[in-house]
RNA sequence: GCGCCAGUAGCUCAGCUGGACAGAGCAACGGCCUUCUAAGCCGUCGGUCGGGGGUUCGAGUCCUCCCUGGCGCGCCA
């Protein structure tokens, strides 16, 4: 439709100037968009605008030249108009529009998706979280967004892989083991005994009494069989990695995010893909040793200091297996790559982002792509949760989703662009109540469900497409909620295209106050068959794009409530 | 001090990558259930888009300088 438009524009400008009504020969770009205020027609153009300049005439002395080329468009559109200061507004026969309906039917579960990926190749990592104790709210944020971006991106035709990474080698994982061999042996926080930088939450001592039984544990690729001994550290740590592995693994699938690689820093190092990457970085010719470490100039690139990447006592700081993983992402083949993480992590960007320029194997510039998520704060009860990570104090994933729910703890997760900060209100997610977005989207799908239950009692069956005569659609609230249809492909095209998925939850809401509203005013099985058969194509339409945008939520479209 | 992200209605936030009088939800107030689910609908109230300059036919959106909040600035990740 807006190609169609298109083409006839360029069409009519063409032939002002053959006509010699406009002279100046410039072309630029035809823009279409739909405009917010529905008076204002279906699409509307500001070429009118951009000539105007060239024209050196009042914009609207050039639009009304445009019009008259533009003629009656052979009853493509109801009305033309140029407004406000040269706009043309295209008003399109509402046939036009109900076109889409037949669309939708036909497309069923498919209606939304794109081919722009074409089939491409690109990763996703997102949470990685450390194996050093259960996910916490952000973590929750993470998964969502990331899954989301997931979803939208295999919606738009990419080639998708879900990747995990672990960061289970490394000081961090040195502490966990010491705090739970610390459990293991009585220690208590607080003890001068307890280690230094230790993990403090209740969990660990979880850990510790499985370890101490000989419990069992599998995750992933990983069986681990603890061995029971509190002196023996080494066990203790691939026991305790493997344990909040499981737990964490636990936690995403019952938030139904999954993946597809999991990828572990250890195996960096055991494949020597580590000291590969920093023999590559010396002979870059960007290192320098000093004050007994090894350094890397990232100050060539962007940085605003330069960085260490082999510490005085032999280790590797984080970012040289990060370099090393994110370099082995480019040679899969993955041209395209996007990071999801919270922006407390933000500086690693550039740092990765320095070394891989220094290896110099043509990975461009500003390669990998980064989503952020900003802080999330919890409120409970009016309180500001307070958060203490070294204490072990915070709101745990699982918690949240055994309290609010899966649905509506995704959906909170997404009500908000990704790179604001975040008040999730538990009172308000938990609410069954019409201040709860949540449910309110979900009750639209549920009544169309109620709806079709009712017309398969009376016996009317459902229409397909295209076995309906689209006259039945009368009403200016009928076109307004079908142009809202119609825009649903746009909206996924361009939340992908974007990497926001928060697009989705917004679009969703909207579309659900346009069919309550419907539904209160007008009956959808109505005296007369044609019409509500009509009625029926066009709700269950919504029904469908409901359905297709709660799904790539991740979230169900109940059939009741 | 430097970097990143924000500052839009009383509150929480959108604003489609510059367009036509700035939108939604909640809160407040007033209405609507003998008809397909009231977890719903309709109406009223509410904003000098943090502030100053600039670019443009046109700026919440772009540039610049300030102010405020968050995060980061480690031989932690």
């Amino acid at each position: 439709m807006r190609e169609a438009l298109q083409q006839r524009l360029e069409t009519a400008l063409q032939a002002c100037y053959a006509t010699g009504v406009l002279t100046s020969g410039v072309a630029p770009e035809v823009q279409l968009e739909v405009p917010g205020n529905p008076e204002h027609g279906d699409f509307a153009t500001n070429l009118a605008m951009m000539l105007a300049r060239a024209e050196r005439k009042a914009p609207r002395q050039v639009a009304e030249a445009l019009v008259t080329a533009l003629g009656d468009g052979e009853g493509m559109w109801r009305k033309l108009d140029i407004a406000g200061p040269g706009f043309i507004n295209f008003t399109l026969a509402p046939l036009a529009w109900y076109r889409v309906l037949n669309d939708i039917h036909r497309l069923d579960g498919r209606f939304g998706c794109c081919d722009a990926g074409a089939g491409r190749k690109v990763q996703v990592e997102f949470v990685s979280a450390n194996p050093t104790g259960p996910l916490h709210i952000g973590h929750g944020r993470g998964a969502a967004v990331g899954d989301t971006l997931c979803r939208l991106l295999a919606a738009a035709g990419w080639n998708l892989t879900r990747e995990f990474y672990y960061n289970d080698a490394g000081a961090q994982i040195g502490n966990l083991a010491l705090s739970v061999q610390a459990r293991c042996l009585g220690i208590e926080p607080g003890d001068e005994r307890w280690p230094a930088d230790g993990y403090q939450g209740e969990y660990i001592k979880d850990v510790a009494r499985g370890y101490l039984a000989g419990e069992k544990v599998d995750a992933g690729d990983q069986h681990v069989t603890a061995a029971g001994d509190p002196q023996d550290l080494d066990a203790i740590r691939r026991f305790a990695v493997a344990y909040l592995r499981r737990e964490q693994d636990q936690d995403l699938a019952a938030f139904d995010v999954r993946f597809d690689v999991y990828s572990l820093e250890s195996a960096l190092y055991t494949d020597g893909k580590v000291d590969a990457v920093v023999r590559q970085l010396i002979a870059s010719g960007h290192t320098f040793e000093q004050d007994g470490a090894l350094w890397l100039r990232t100050t060539d690139f962007g940085d605003d200091k330069d960085r260490v990447m082999r510490k005085a006592d032999g280790s590797y700081t984080y970012f040289v297996p990060d370099v090393a993983y994110h370099l082995d992402k480019w040679q899969r083949g993955f041209q395209r790559v996007i990071n999801e993480q919270g922006a407390d992590h933000h500086s690693t960007i550039t740092r990765v982002r320095a070394g891989l320029q220094a290896l110099n194997v043509g990975i461009p510039q500003g390669w990998p792509d980064y989503v952020l998520h900003q802080m999330v704060t919890v409120l409970r009860g009016g309180e500001e949760v307070k958060i203490s990570k070294r204490a072990g104090s915070y709101v745990t994933l699982r918690d949240l989703i055994e309290e609010v729910g899966r649905d509506a703890t995704r959906f909170f997760f997404l009500m908000r662009r990704s790179d604001a900060q975040l008040v999730f209100d538990i009172d308000l997610a938990k609410q069954q109540g019409n201040e709860n977005p949540v449910y309110y989207v979900q009750y639209a799908h549920a009544r169309v469900c109620s709806i079709n239950r009712n017309a398969a009692e009376q016996g009317v069956a459902l229409p397909a497409a295209g076995e309906v005569d689209l006259d039945g659609l009368t009403l200016d609230e009928e076109l307004a909620l079908t142009r809202l249809l119609a825009r649903y492909p746009e909206v996924v095209a361009g939340a992908a295209e974007q990497l926001e998925p928060h697009r989705l939850a917004f679009y969703l809401q909207e579309l659900a106050a346009a069919f309550h509203s419907y539904y209160n005013r007008q009956r959808v099985l109505v005296d007369d068959p044609a019409v509500s058969r009509a009625r029926l194509l066009l709700v269950n339409a919504v029904r469908i794009v409901l359905g297709n945008a709660l799904g790539l939520l991740g979230m169900a479209a109940p059939e009741r409530m």
